[in-house]
DNA sequence: CTCCTTACTTTGATTAGTCAAAATAAACGT
DNA sequence: ACGTTTATTTTGACTAATCAAAGTAAGGAG
C-alpha cells in the first residue's frame, strides 16, 4: 500500500500535469506540496525505484502507467468525499476541500464505490472538476474562461480551479457557482479587468487572473 | 494536533482501562497496538512528557484528564463512523471495524457533529458499544454476559465486545446480535460450555470465552 | 533467603520523510 | 564565449516510530 505521502506526490502530479503527458517540473511539485526542492528530488527517485514515475535529471518527472492509476484513484476519492460532504453533511463548500485532503488517504475501494452509488455516481465535484471514473477514465475536455471568451455571448459556468477558500467564498458570493448562467460585458487587457454580468445581476468586476479561473461553456 | 499514531496508543489506554481508574500494564498495551514492549516503554515516556499519560516505571500507565479527552474524542469518532457505514452505506458490520480504524484519524470534529446529527445522535454503535457524548461522558454501565448470567430467565443482548470479524460473523449467523432476546438455558462449567435459545430457535451451544463476550441485560 | 521467571526498560539500529545549505548543471544575456 | 542567474541535486543532519536483543527489577516457589 502507498503511504498517503506517496499518494500526494503522485496526485500532484496528475494534476500539474492536467491530462496532457509534459513532463512536471520539480520545483512546481515542490510549491504544490509545500517541500523544499531536495525534498521532491530524493522522493522522486524513489518513486521511480518503485515504478511510479519515470524520473528525467535536470528536466523533470512524469507518472506511469501505475502511478497514474494511483492518482486517479486518489483523486476520485478526493473528489466523491467532497461531493458527500458538500450534498449529504451540507458542509460550506470552500471547507471541503481540506477535509478531502485527509479522507482521501483514509478511506478504502469499498466505502468508495459505496458512497459513489449514495451520490447517485456523479460526474463532477461541486467545483465543477471533473471525477475520474473507476475505470480511470478522466474528462479532460479543455474549457474557455471568463478571461479568453468572447463578449457578450451567454455562457454557462462549469468549473472553479481554484480550490483556496477565499475564492471560493468570493466565487459564492458573487452567485458564480457552476451551472449559473452569465455573459462577459467587457473586458480590457490594458486595465486587466474583465466585466461579468449575471442575467438579471448588475455588473462586477474581477482580474484577468481571478477570470481565468472560472471555466465555462458557450450555452447553445 | 496529536498523530495518529498518539491517538491510537490514547485510544488503546482507554479500552484496556474501560472505565476503571486501574493502571494498564505495558504488556497489554504492546499487545493491543501490536507492537514489541519497547516500544511501548519508549512512547509511553514521551506521552507523559506531553502530558497525556502518567508513567508509573515498572507499574503501568493512566491517562491524565487532557489525554482521556483525546481518546474518547477519538472513539467518538471510531464508533459514529462504524454507525454510518453500517446504517447510511449498509456496508457488512464484521468488516467497519478496520474501516473505522483508519477514518477515525482522518475525520474532523466538524464533519464528526454533523454525522452525529445525520445518524440522530446515536447512543451505542452497531455492535452495542456506547458512543461517548460530545462532552466527554462514556456509558461505563457493567452488564452481565451469556457466561454469567441466570439460567432460564429472558434476556435482551446488549453489546457484543469482540470486534473481531470471525466473531461477529459467527454472532450475525446465529442471531445473536445486539436488541435480540434470548435466554441460556444451561451452563456446565466442567465442560466449559453454555446452551443459549432463541425464542423460537434450536439451541445453540458456545464457549464460556465466546458466552463472555456477549453482553445481556435481563428483560424486565 | 535465594533462585527463577516474567515483565519491563535500555540500547543501538532502521525506515520514511523532511530541511538547510553546499555543489552542480543548464540556460541566458551580453 | 563568459560570467551570471536559476533550477536541480547532493550531502549531512534531524524527528517519529519502530524492532531486536541485552539488561534490570520484582514477585513468587521452594
Amino acid at each position: 500500500m502507498a503511504t498517503s505521502t506517496v499518494e500526494n506526490y503522485l496526485k500532484h502530479m496528475l494534476l500539474l500535469s492536467e491530462g496532457g503527458e509534459e513532463l512536471v517540473s520539480m520545483g512546481a511539485l515542490a510549491e504544490a506540496l509545500a517541500v523544499v526542492p531536495g525534498t521532491v528530488t530524493t522522493m522522486v527517485k524513489a518513486l521511480a525505484d518503485s515504478g511510479h514515475v519515470e524520473h528525467r535529471p535536470r528536466q523533470g518527472v512524469r507518472l506511469t502507467p501505475s502511478g497514474r492509476r494511483v492518482a486517479l484513484n486518489v483523486l476520485r476519492k478526493h473528489r466523491l468525499v467532497e461531493c458527500f460532504l458538500v450534498n449529504v453533511l451540507k458542509m460550506d463548500w470552500a471547507a471541503v476541500d481540506t477535509e478531502a485532503e485527509q479522507l482521501e488517504h483514509a478511506i478504502s475501494d469499498e466505502v468508495l464505490d459505496r458512497l459513489d452509488a449514495l451520490l447517485g455516481h456523479p460526474e463532477t465535484d461541486p467545483h465543477g472538476d471533473p471525477i475520474p471514473s473507476r475505470q480511470g477514465k478522466l474528462d479532460s475536455q479543455v474549457y474557455a474562461t471568463l478571461a479568453t471568451c468572447v463578449v457578450e455571448k451567454p455562457l454557462r459556468i462549469v468549473r472553479i480551479t481554484d480550490q483556496s477558500a477565499e475564492f471560493l467564498l468570493f466565487v459564492e458570493q458573487n452567485g458564480l457557482l457552476p451551472g449559473e448562467s452569465v455573459r462577459v460585458t467587457e473586458r480590457n487587457l490594458a486595465s486587466g479587468l474583465v466585466t461579468a454580468k449575471k442575467n438579471a445581476g448588475r455588473p462586477l468586476a474581477l482580474s484577468l487572473a481571478a477570470a481565468g479561473k472560472i471555466l465555462i461553456q458557450p450555452t447553445r
